[in-house]
DNA sequence: GCCGTTTTCGGCCCGACTGTTTTCAGTCG
């Protein structure tokens, strides 16, 4: 007998019992343990349950004896005491207004025991003036009502493409200052996350105060959250807010070091500089005896001070790239540049918007060698041998260049193929994919994904998870099982580069790399306008850690045919 | 509450901005 939690429900749990530290007043690095502990558990590879249930809590880092303890509590009882005793005397209200930007928990404690129920009844009293006496002055109270209206407009995240645009845009703006030198993208954005909250940007100029104030003139602004001296926050229109930090030029590196990793990287490197006898900063590193600034216009040369590599942007999240730069042994991550080719593609033989040749013109405008144009296969819908004839026409046609004839089949609930072998077999490379039935249980699931896996014809498992970005969560199946079986069979996982899916996820990718499974990035491009968007899946790759000899479409056209067989 | 090549106690990353604070608390990243 046990109890359900996910790693969300568990973080958010941790967050809670944090906030409720803060109320109390404890030690704040009792509070910091909380919350890195939440963090930690919230970006966890697998899920908490299972590495509970394999006794292997302990593996993971900033859990101690107690924590261990209460988690254990948690999901064999499905409470934990100590939790409910701390949190007795403190309302349960109080909860619900820590989502609103500006408001923490001791904000949060005076509005629950003013005895506002809940969010919307805060609204309502805030909007009829009858919140005088709450302890709160009125800037206060105006600064609430401001966030819940953010809070409402925000778009919880947004995708990783569309922040690249908006961050793009106020770049250009940026630059349209004549002192702004060099302008960058930092934080969640810059590390390459598949959603993005805020958006956070730098600048190096010498003229900080300009720059705020030119930054405050950005189309599309709402309103100035903050501005001072050197940083200011705006929110835009569309609810986003993006953040600016500007350093004079000769401070940029420590700037872009200082607002690019993970919280716990960052953490993890500024312990590491302490111990070094460096305290490290945006303002620059200080040397603690002799009381020396270490300026730096780049962001390696913080890193080179303190003995390591620099690492990649995506790869700053302290899941060891800390140990790994100490080590030099940094991996050499793929690039855009290595991709040859794209093994996931629709014409309007499906439901694609362009025609095979346009896609195949387009494909080769991009400096790709081939494409597998794999349509749905729509069994009734579908000539497959008029498709095929079209494709060696276009393959006669488009010079230089490679369509391979491929199929995306469906796998059904019931464990079969959407088409027969006979069928699977006039392709030179299958794609398999889940598009009914997401909510099957965990085994099934797994199961019907292995049988597809285990027909010969089969090549490659597309988008595995079937998660939508925003939309929906993806499947839930056995992912260690499925990896073994992949790399048992010689399969290849793709990793989708769409903007709303992204799949497999970064941390799965990262979890597949450990079994040896050896990965595809590919478009599911519908419009020649998609071919472009193979940076995005690139991203999670380098996320994931993988280089370019995991990824089989860095291979040119006569190589890859050692690994999908059919490939004529 | 966690953690260890200064280890089982005594530390714990760093700083910006706002409000009303004349030295600090709250919030955020």
């Amino acid at each position: 007998m046990s109890y359900n939690f996910t790693n969300k429900e568990v973080a958010d749990l941790l967050h809670n019992i944090s906030a409720v530290y803060q109320i109390k007043d404890f030690n704040q690095f009792q509070i910091r343990a909380y919350d890195t502990a939440a963090d930690t558990i919230e970006h966890l590879n697998s899920e908490l349950k299972d590495i509970w249930e394999t006794g292997e809590l302990d593996s993971i880092p900033g859990l101690g004896e107690k924590l261990r303890a209460y988690i254990d509590e948690l999901f064999r009882t499905g409470k934990v005491k100590h939790f409910e005793e701390v949190s007795e005397k403190v309302p349960d209200n109080l909860f619900h207004f820590l989502v609103i930007p500006g408001v923490g928990p001791k904000t949060a404690m005076k509005l629950a025991e003013t005895g506002i129920k809940d969010f919307h009844d805060l609204e309502k009293r805030i909007k009829e003036g009858k919140l005088e006496g709450a302890g709160l002055s009125e800037k206060i109270l105006a600064n609430i009502a401001r966030g819940i209206e953010e809070y409402k407009r925000r778009s919880d995240r947004i995708l990783l493409p569309v922040a690249a645009e908006i961050a793009k845009d106020v770049i250009d703006h940026l630059f349209k200052h004549p002192s702004v030198k060099r302008a960058d993208t930092l934080g969640s954005l810059r590390r390459r996350l598949s959603t993005v909250g805020d958006i956070d940007i730098s600048a190096a100029s010498d003229k900080p105060f300009e720059v705020i104030e030119h930054f405050k003139k950005t189309p599309g602004i709402s309103h100035v959250v903050e501005a001072g001296d050197r940083t200011s926050t705006i929110a835009l229109r569309n609810g986003i807010r993006v953040d600016l930090m500007v350093q004079p030029p000769e401070l940029y590196g420590n700037l872009l070091q200082h607002f690019t990793g993970g919280k716990n990287h960052n953490i993890r490197v500024r312990s590491l500089a302490l111990k070094k006898g460096y305290s490290v900063s945006d303002n620059g590193t200080k040397e603690l005896k002799s009381g020396k600034l270490h300026k730096f216009t780049d962001e390696e040369a913080v890193y080179k001070l303190l003995e390591m590599e620099c690492p990649p942007p995506e790869l700053r999240e302290d899941q060891g790239e800390v140990e790994a730069a100490l080590a030099h042994k940094l991996p050499n991550l793929v690039e855009l540049e290595d991709i040859k080719g794209d093994l996931h593609t629709h014409s309007l033989w499906s439901d694609g918007r362009a025609s095979i040749e346009e896609m195949a013109k387009e494909a080769k405008r991009l400096g790709r060698e081939y494409i597998v144009m794999s349509d749905h296969s729509y069994p009734n819908l579908l000539d497959f041998k008029k498709r095929l004839k079209e494709i060696e026409h276009v393959n006669d046609s488009v010079e230089g260049f490679r369509v391979i004839s491929g199929l995306e089949v469906n796998i059904n609930a019931d464990m079969t193929l959407q088409v027969p072998d006979e069928i699977l077999q006039m392709h030179e490379v299958i794609l398999v994919s889940i598009h009914t039935a997401f909510r099957q249980p965990k085994e099934e699931m797994t199961k019907r994904i292995i049988r597809a896996l285990e027909n010969p014809n089969v090549d490659i498992l597309s988008h595995p998870t079937g998660r939508m970005l925003l939309e929906r969560e993806g499947i839930e199946a056995d992912w260690e099982v499925i990896f073994q079986k992949v790399k048992d069979l010689g399969k290849t996982l793709e990793i989708n580069a769409f903007p709303n899916r992204l799949d497999l996820p970064d941390n799965l990718v990262r979890k597949a790399k450990e079994y040896g499974v050896r990965f595809s990035i590919d478009t599911d491009s519908h419009h020649i306008n998609h071919l472009s968007l193979m940076e995005y899946g690139v991203s999670v790759a380098r996320r994931g850690w993988c280089v370019k000899d995991d990824i089989v479409n860095t291979l040119p056209l006569a190589e890859l045919k050692s690994i999908l067989k059919d490939v004529k």
